[in-house]
DNA sequence: CGTATTTGACCTGCGC
DNA sequence: GCGCAGGTCAAATACG
């Protein structure tokens, strides 16, 4: 699979995962209607407002959705925004501390690609290995922004950035920003040091945290959920949609690695593999020329 | 020992 | 030019 193929791949997956959340089941047998157009951009459903629109946008979804949406009903999931980036590619890292002004200009210039409204439980919803890199408090907003970088592949310019939405404390907005420049990863690199972050074990180091907006729940929960069911998610994800797509992808033990997947994830979430479950209906509703068809338009 | 998280410092873009 | 805010780095630290 071309890299390019695997961007987008990762691109739809998170679009498709958003939307097969929240519409209906209904409403995949169109598949196009499910880019139902956000305020602002109804002549082209398929063109998402840029990040800097967001925070209204966001707004006002969730003044849109309030009524049929509850927060706390598990996997909900709203893509609110998307934007094609100028560039692909990200510069390589540098590897000394100081850097050239060429890459923090590139920098600020990346565009966020989607956002998501998730609530807590639905932060689990990534297929992804995330590692955390920094998280820093957010003017106007009571709660810290943190971020994320792949950590499945080294190189991987893909970033993501979590935040508490100040509007609805139950919802967590996600950006991703950037793509994966490689495939789903079949589990991540290594488990050390991946369970670390336990509930309120962000209290039990020898310097106190000094993080000027550590308000309730701050970055812990959202390290348990990303981190802690990533892989889960992920384990159950390769033995449907991979295998689905015919990946070269090593079909797993399904007594050992899809079944305590699930018991894990039950005690997360109230509805396990409800995103499994919905992701192999789209599948079995969208058969793969939409999927490409879907790529090409988003990305033209 | 390898990997993840925390967190202060650094760097850039932008508004004034 | 200056200050602010946001994004990233990397050393220190924690965990399995």
């Amino acid at each position: 699979m071309s890299d390019f193929a695997c961007m987008e791949d990762w691109g739809l997956q998170a679009v498709v995962r958003g939307y097969i959340n929240e519409v209906p089941t209904t409403t995949l047998a169109n598949p196009k209607s499910c880019f139902a157009p956000l305020s602002g951009v109804e002549d082209d459903p398929l063109s998402f407002p840029e990040i800097s629109e967001t925070t209204t946008v966001l707004d006002e979804l969730e003044k849109l959705y309030n009524p049929v949406w509850h927060p706390l009903s598990s996997q909900t999931m709203l893509v609110s925004s998307i934007s094609v980036p100028n560039e692909a590619k990200e510069p390589e890292k540098q590897p000394s501390r100081k850097k050239t002004a060429t890459t923090y200009k590139s920098r600020k210039n990346q565009h966020k690609r989607v956002v998501q409204h998730v609530p807590a439980e639905g932060l689990c919803s990534d297929m992804w290995a995330w590692r955390k890199y920094g998280q820093k408090p957010i003017k106007g907003s009571p709660y810290p922004r943190s971020y994320y970088r792949c950590s499945s592949s080294k190189g991987c310019p893909a970033r993501k950035q979590v935040e508490r939405s100040h509007l609805n404390p139950e919802v967590f907005i996600i950006n991703y920003s950037s793509e994966h420049n490689h495939s789903h990863p079949t589990r991540r690199n290594s488990l050390a040091g991946s369970t670390r972050s336990k509930f309120p074990t962000s209290i039990k180091k020898g310097k106190s945290s000094t993080s000027p907006a550590t308000p309730l729940m701050s970055s812990s929960i959202e390290n348990e959920f990303v981190q802690s069911t990533s892989i889960k998610i992920e384990e159950l994800e390769q033995t449907t949609v991979e295998d689905n797509e015919s990946n070269d992808i090593v079909i797993p033990d399904l007594d050992k690695e899809l079944f305590p997947c699930v018991e894990d994830f039950d005690e997360l979430t109230e509805e396990p593999a409800l995103d499994v479950c919905f992701l192999d209906q789209l599948l079995e509703i969208c058969p793969p020329w939409f999927i490409d068809n879907s790529i090409s338009t988003t990305t033209s």
